[in-house]
RNA sequence: CGAGACGUAGCGAAGCUUGGUUAUCGCGUCUGGUUUGGGACCAGAAGAUCAUGGGUUCGAAUCCCAUCGUCUCGACCA
């Protein structure tokens, strides 16, 4: 293979240190920077262009799902924020407060939203008195702040974007219908988008989000072997309606307690994109996210025409919808070949003299090196269908790679042993926390990532404890 | 929040043990020229209140104290 042999020695090798590799490729991508303030971090083009395609996506399927967008307050009152129970000892811990403003003391401190379920159930106390103001669908785009002790860029910091959908409905049918529709949303996402592919079920009551009834997720496999939980959905029941007094006329004149979601995204996925399918000569875009798709680099600029031709070739491109960059500065071609493999641009387009002469361009794929030679005048058919395959080879080496990483555990020294080398080891259980817990401890810090839906146990017992085994969970090292 | 490592030019480092001219090197940047199919070469130039604050001293990047920040590993979490 082409890129096998490491091309770019500023970036940590992923085998010699994980970590290292993950935050040389975060900064020399310029896809962000530390920002002067613990735990923030500023989003470059680089990445936040990627974020843009991702919200276009989600956009257009939320729609599909009847949800309109909204924004709302960036702070919750405290009062408001403690009338749900487990909600707030979920969240209070790591929240950020205001309490003085314009000089003087608040009344009452103002918590800058860590998530606007809060801020959703008061809205919708207002809006919602029949069931013919139901379902509500709504999502916001916005940051979030969570008071982190450790951070890493994109998968843990004390601000992050996301999008947060919030909906009522009538029963809970509608409502889990919901939960379980918006995660196949996400799910296809990955599948769609990013090329990347997730293992999907419910999490476990000791793992759920704060205040819901059920939390359903996607989690993806890092190329080191642990988990990335990348998106989540919940039932939320009517914990929260109930709190907050949202009241509705029901169908047979009765006053009901309507029936809540709530699901989200964050910017952590472009964490995903990065340790998913990155090498040692840096990031690999998916091309569909990819904020340049197709990068053109000349080779030997000052021979007559060969400058004219890319101009040209770009314009076409352009024009299809693709996103080009001509790299007409005075850099050797050796090194731009090097700062856009390092960038993970999908595909590179070489322009020199044989090739002005032949009537060709020379097209190579990022994520594997094959190189081949292409007619020009074929380009505008060939460039769209090869940036599919490319979507199609990274997408397969990514499914490969977690279903080579899932395996079952049949007692307790396979599941250390598999949670060790790194992926998912897929184990029956009898429903205790208390397994759930141990599990933890045997296995320094393998944590239960899913339930397996419709997944029969394997094994008659739970390896832990010998009781019955009644579910198949994935367990797993995460981030 | 516990344990460890670190902070010197845009980036990466040397110097610190044993205090002493104008703080050194590589990459990058700028100027001019030669180059261009895998990170080019020559010549010249600019760029640093040595993280911050205090202390010791005739003199501190160097020794002492404190603070802040970054990274790694744990506990907690999207």
């Amino acid at each position: 293979m082409a890129n096998a042999t490491k091309k770019n020695d500023s970036i940590t090798p992923r085998d010699v240190d994980f970590a290292q590799w993950y935050t040389d490729v975060c900064k020399k991508a310029e896809l962000m920077d530390y920002s002067t303030v613990k735990g923030f971090i500023n989003y470059l083009p680089y990445s936040y262009s990627m974020w843009e395609v991702i919200q276009g996506y989600l956009n257009k399927r939320f729609a599909e799902h009847g949800s309109s967008n909204v924004y709302l307050p960036m702070v919750i009152p405290s009062s408001l924020f403690n009338k749900e129970k487990d909600h707030i000892e979920g969240f209070a811990p790591e929240t950020l407060v205001a309490t003085y403003g314009g000089g003087e003391k608040l009344s009452d401190p103002l918590i800058i939203r860590p998530t606007s379920e809060v801020l959703f159930s008061d809205l919708y106390k207002r809006l919602v008195s029949s069931y013919r103001d139901l379902p509500k669908i709504y999502n916001q785009w916005c940051s979030v702040v969570r008071w982190e002790k450790t951070t890493r860029p994109f998968l843990r910091g004390s601000e992050f974007l996301w999008q947060e959908g919030h909906c009522l409905f009538e029963t809970r049918e509608e409502a889990e219908k919901n939960a379980r529709d918006m995660l196949k949303v996400y799910d296809d996402l990955g599948k769609d988008l990013l090329a990347i592919p997730f293992v999907k079920g419910i999490k476990t009551d000791h793992e759920k989000f704060a205040g819901a009834v059920a939390t359903y997720t996607i989690e993806a496999l890092m190329h080191d072997g642990k988990a990335l939980q990348s998106g989540t959905t919940h039932y939320l029941g009517q914990g929260f309606a109930d709190a907050f007094g949202i009241r509705y006329l029901g169908r047979s004149n009765k006053l009901e307690i309507p029936h809540q979601t709530s699901w989200g995204v964050s910017t952590r996925l472009l964490g995903a994109i990065i340790m998913v399918h990155g090498d040692d000569n840096g990031l690999v875009l998916p091309p569909r996210v990819a904020p340049v798709q197709v990068v053109i680099v000349p080779i030997k600029m000052d021979a007559p025409g060969i400058l004219d031709k890319c101009r040209e070739i770009k314009d076409t491109l352009t024009n299809m919808g693709i996103r080009v960059k001509l790299d007409d500065s005075e850099k050797t071609p050796g090194w731009k070949f090097a700062e856009y493999e390092m960038k993970g641009v999908p595909l590179r387009l070489e322009l020199g003299p044989r090739d002005l002469q032949q009537g060709n361009v020379c097209l190579v794929k990022r994520v594997n090196g094959e190189k081949r030679v292409a007619p020009i005048e074929e380009i505008e058919k060939a460039i769209p269908s090869i940036l599919d395959e490319i979507h199609e080879d990274m997408y397969k080496k990514a499914l490969d790679f977690l279903h080579s990483h899932i395996k079952e555990a049949h007692d307790v020294e396979e599941l250390k042993a598999i949670l060790n080398e790194g992926g998912y080891a897929k184990m029956c259980w009898c429903g205790d926390e208390e397994c759930e817990l141990k599990v933890k401890e045997i296995t320094a810090g393998g944590t239960a990532r899913c339930i397996g839906e419709g997944e029969e146990p394997f094994e008659s017992t739970c390896p832990i404890c010998g009781k019955k085994a009644t579910k198949v969970v994935y367990f797993a090292k995460a981030y």
